[in-house]
RNA sequence: GGGAGCAUAGCUCAGCUGGUUAGAGCACAUGCCUUACAAGCAUGGGGUCACAGGUUCAAGUCCUGUUGUUCCCACCA
């Protein structure tokens, strides 16, 4: 038997244990059409990113399923991965290159890529690495990167596939434009911020000179794109200019009035300037009326189109135009107001509305069968509400624009071919366009969408669109975890993708959590410097603490906060069950694990209760509850296991009784290992460490069987007997407590009870528990009552003498206080009972239990009177 | 403009489909180095479950409204 240090340090186990679980080769989901698959894909970090305790957070859950899983028999896949994350990943490559002086357009393009492959195998790992930590239990054999051969080969027969059911085109539309990335993005990818802006009011004179309308906007440079200023056809203040036209100031262009709905009569004048070229509704204007598009800004944000402020800066042309507006007398007016402006989710710059050709998956069919599944329950998300947050967003989904203006990412496999411009779309490279067998084509130089690929994720890593053994066997996968601000971005393209793919849901559950925030509930982030490094968390605490941590005290889909403090308490737990391991190994000479024969009480009642708690944590994993279960399984080791157990077990252990040894020590190492298994998928590590120092067959504890409720082991009669001992025990020690007793000085205790056979073997348990010296079971109280302290329960009255400390007035006003208070609830209780509705509506079990309730009662306040009676 | 979450002890939070006298951790108080653990043990103080109605035999839990707070969605210039 190894020697265990006081202090359990997950230093020296963690690494250790983990490199043992990957040498057993645990990870690696072996197919066995024998067993059920239990698969999870992993939502694939960033390549270059470093992890953060939202990743903990998800980590932690998809590891303690997929554990517990693997535990209870499944064929446990949990298939991890890394995301290219296009933008992300060429900003930060692009950095790099800027202080060297250099854009990638001085690289070009296959040098830049060539860069960025080489950024990403140097940092790619360190995420990988960094999930190993925490003791996440991943098949790394079967790793993916989204643009591996495997995905990129997926990625690019959806592409066809979509495209040739016509569910993707080619189209010019307002897309959302970051200048700062230099590419467009999809509805998804802009956050709304509100902020404080102006309302520019901009007088238009009418071309006749006989008068002017009145224009507001937010983006007064935006008026250089000006194609017409519209009206509504109703109304009565405009009706006679609809026709005519107005000088746009600055520019002398001529543009037309036009009716149209779009023009609100109760909003501001009711005129509107009609921008087809910079805004989304006033393309549709255009669209009706047949207006121009004017394009006035370029990709990084500058003023374009011919006009004196070609090149200028969107914010500075802004300053000059509403400068030259006012010094030429159009500008009626600034207001303030808030407003939400867009802005981009990687640089949080603000994104420009403008009309650009790109490509997008058409949603309404798509999004169709997306509705469907989540409707007929096919998939659940858990907790149910966020299954109206996605029906919510796919009801009104739009076009999805997939084209990005990067360079890092999935190429689009299109071709244009320069002679007959007709274009070529192939799962093959071409080396001649599909129509004209012209060599001269070129293929389009944008990348797809990030996301476009992590849809393809839950079939893709499984090999699709091979048809692999993988993706016969585990797909569809099983839970889906992950934070609710990537419903949309990802888990909403997932469903439709498997969907229209496979033909079938990527997964029955998706399971979401919440973020964890910092102690004063701000988002944790780099630039607010509040962020929290796991990797420091683990090794100030262990992994094991950090995910207790986690995975408790919050409630699903809720956010949480994060506290040291509570990583602290965590590892106290760690360490007390590192403790109670010690005691038992040190008391341990037998060298197998099995229950004795005969059975104690207290063995009785602690087995009885391991077996409930096992019950109770398969129905709380079966549910998600994974808080509740992991709370359960704390309570028993530190209460139940620590505090009462092993304390009672000490009278046989330290006894003469070798028999009594045995049986106590084969109890303490079954109980103990059964916890262990219940404890590991939360904390794996020490758990392992406790499991291999301890006498077990087989190898590993993460592949043993996960307790579930026996019949054969459950023991409420007994469990309920050594209660009331336990109970008389916590009553002595209050009362001790109370009056000062140290705990040096042992009275003789006389009990008189009605069930003197459970007392009469717990004895020995009142006398080290309770700190008592003899102990004698009495009819009723002897002698000389006036130096006796009572002490009353539901099913004992214990006495005690203690002479001097005894004040008979006081005694007898403190039985008389705990008389009445206990009657007060008596009362309550009959009345309950005398209610005709409750008796008859109520459920018997409730109505019997209300009954017992009453007959302790009674018990009790019969047991208070006679003491109080024999005081005098 | 729609929609959602949250409001429970000094602090941070549990409390699942309504059913004992509402729990935990931290903090606090008192006493203990009781030979596994002071990162510990024992005992204790502390809550009109935001507010107002309603449903029910029974409400922290369900319904309606109010207030405060956080978030998501939405093209009103």
């Amino acid at each position: 038997m190894k020697e265990l240090p006081k202090i359990y340090d997950p230093k020296q186990v963690e690494g250790r244990i983990y490199q043992y679980w990957m040498d057993g080769g645990w990870f690696h989901a072996v197919r066995d059409p024998e067993k059920k698959p239990f698969t999870i894909v992993i939502p694939p970090p960033n390549v270059t990113g470093q992890l953060h305790l939202g990743h903990a957070f998800d980590e932690t859950i998809q590891d303690v399923l997929t554990r517990w899983k693997r535990m209870s028999g499944y064929c446990t896949l949990w298939l991890p991965g890394v995301d290219h994350a296009g933008i992300a990943t060429q900003i930060k490559v692009e950095e790099v290159l800027r202080k060297e002086g250099l854009t990638r357009f001085d690289l070009g393009r296959d040098k830049f890529l060539e860069q960025v492959w080489d950024w990403k195998n140097q940092y790619g790992n360190r995420i990988v690495e960094q999930l190993k930590t925490l003791g996440s239990s991943c098949d790394w054999d079967r790793q993916r990167f989204t643009m591996d051969d495997v995905c990129a080969k997926a990625v690019r027969e959806a592409f066809c596939s979509l495209y040739e059911k016509g569910l993707i085109y080619k189209g010019k539309r307002i897309i959302n434009w970051c200048p700062h990335c230099t590419t467009a993005l999809s509805d998804a990818e802009v956050e709304y911020v509100e902020k404080q802006g102006f309302f520019w009011h901009i007088r238009y004179p009418l071309t006749d000179g006989s008068g002017s309308v009145e224009v507001a906007t937010t983006r007064p440079e935006t008026m250089l794109g000006d194609a017409a200023v519209a009206v509504n056809p109703e109304d009565e203040r405009y009706k006679h200019m609809i026709g005519k036209t107005v000088t746009l100031p600055l520019v002398g262009r001529e543009i037309p009035i036009v009716a149209d709905e779009h023009a609100d009569m109760e909003f501001g004048t009711g005129c509107v300037k009609i921008t087809p070229c910079h805004d989304p509704n006033d393309f549709e204007v255009g669209l009706r009326h047949d207006l121009p598009q004017y394009l006035m800004l370029d990709g990084e944000g500058r003023i374009t189109g011919g006009y004196k402020w070609d090149g200028m800066d969107r914010y500075e042309a802004r300053k000059a135009i509403v400068q030259e507006l006012e010094d030429q007398g159009y500008l009626v007016s600034i207001e303030p107001c808030t407003h939400n402006v867009g802005t981009c989710y990687r640089c949080h710059n603000d994104v420009e509305p403008l009309a650009s050709d790109q490509w997008f998956v058409k949603m309404a069919p798509l999004a169709k069968e997306a509705i469907r599944v989540v409707e007929d329950g096919e998939v659940r998300f858990v907790p149910d509400r966020f299954s109206k947050i996605y029906l919510n967003w796919m009801n009104g989904v739009r076009d999805w624009c997939i084209s990005r203006q990067l360079w890092w990412g999935h190429q689009i496999p299109v071709w244009y071919c320069d002679d007959c411009g007709e274009m070529t779309v192939s799962r093959q490279d071409p080396c001649e366009c599909a129509h004209c067998h012209s060599k001269r084509i070129r293929r389009d130089p944008d990348v797809l969408d990030t996301w476009f690929s992590s849809a393809l994720w839950p079939f893709s890593t499984l090999g699709w669109p091979e048809e692999t053994e993988d993706l016969k066997y585990f797909y569809p996968t099983d839970v889906l975890v992950t934070g609710y601000d990537i419903i949309f971005f990802w888990v909403a393209r997932m469903i439709f993708s498997g969907c229209e793919h496979m033909k079938k849901f990527p997964f029955h559950t998706v399971l979401i959590h919440g973020l964890i925030r910092d102690p004063q509930g701000k988002k944790m982030s780099k630039s607010a410097g509040n962020g929290v490094d796991p990797i420091e968390v683990i090794n100030t605490y262990g992994a094991d603490a950090l995910r207790f941590n986690i995975i408790t005290g919050n409630s699903p889909g809720n956010d949480m906060r994060y506290f040291p403090e509570r990583c602290e308490a965590m590892r106290n737990f760690s360490n007390k069950l590192w403790n109670a391991s010690r005691f038992v190994m040190m008391n341990l000479t037998i060298d197998r694990n099995e229950l004795p024969e005969t059975l104690e009480l207290e063995d009785k009642w602690i087995l009885s209760r391991l077996n409930d708690l096992a019950g109770e944590v398969g129905d709380n994993l079966d549910k998600y509850e994974l808080g509740i279960a992991a709370q359960k399984i704390y309570d028993f080791i530190w209460d139940s296991f620590c505090d009462w157990y092993i304390e009672l077990t000490k009278a046989r252990l330290t006894g003469e009784d070798e028999a009594a040894r045995i049986q106590a020590q084969k109890v303490l190492l079954y109980v103990l290992t059964e916890t262990l298994k219940l404890l590991h998928p939360f904390m794996p590590f020490i758990t392992e460490e406790i499991f291999q120092a301890l006498p077990h067959e087989g190898d590993a504890l993460m592949i043993q069987t996960y307790p579930t409720f026996r019949e054969d082991l459950s023991f409420p009669e007994e469990s309920t007997r050594l209660e009331k001992v336990l109970e008389a025990i916590s009553a002595i020690r209050s009362r001790r407590s109370e009056m000062n007793v140290p705990p040096s000085k042992r009275p003789h205790l006389f009990v008189s009870t009605t069930d003197p056979q459970a007392f009469e073997s717990g004895m020995g348990y009142l006398r080290r528990l309770a700190m008592v010296g003899d102990v004698t079971l009495v009819d009723e109280a002897p002698g000389d009552l006036d130096s006796l302290v009572s002490i009353v329960t539901e099913h004992s009255v214990c006495y005690l003498p203690m002479n001097e400390l005894v004040d008979v007035d006081k005694e007898r006003e403190r039985l008389r206080k705990e008389l009445e208070k206990n009657r007060g609830f008596l009362e309550n209780q009959r009345r309950k009972l005398a209610n005709e509705n409750f008796v008859s509506r109520a459920p018997e079990h409730v109505v019997n239990a209300e009954r017992e309730r009453a007959e302790k009662l009674e018990a009790l306040i019969a047991n208070l009177e006679e003491s109080l009676r024999k005081l005098g």
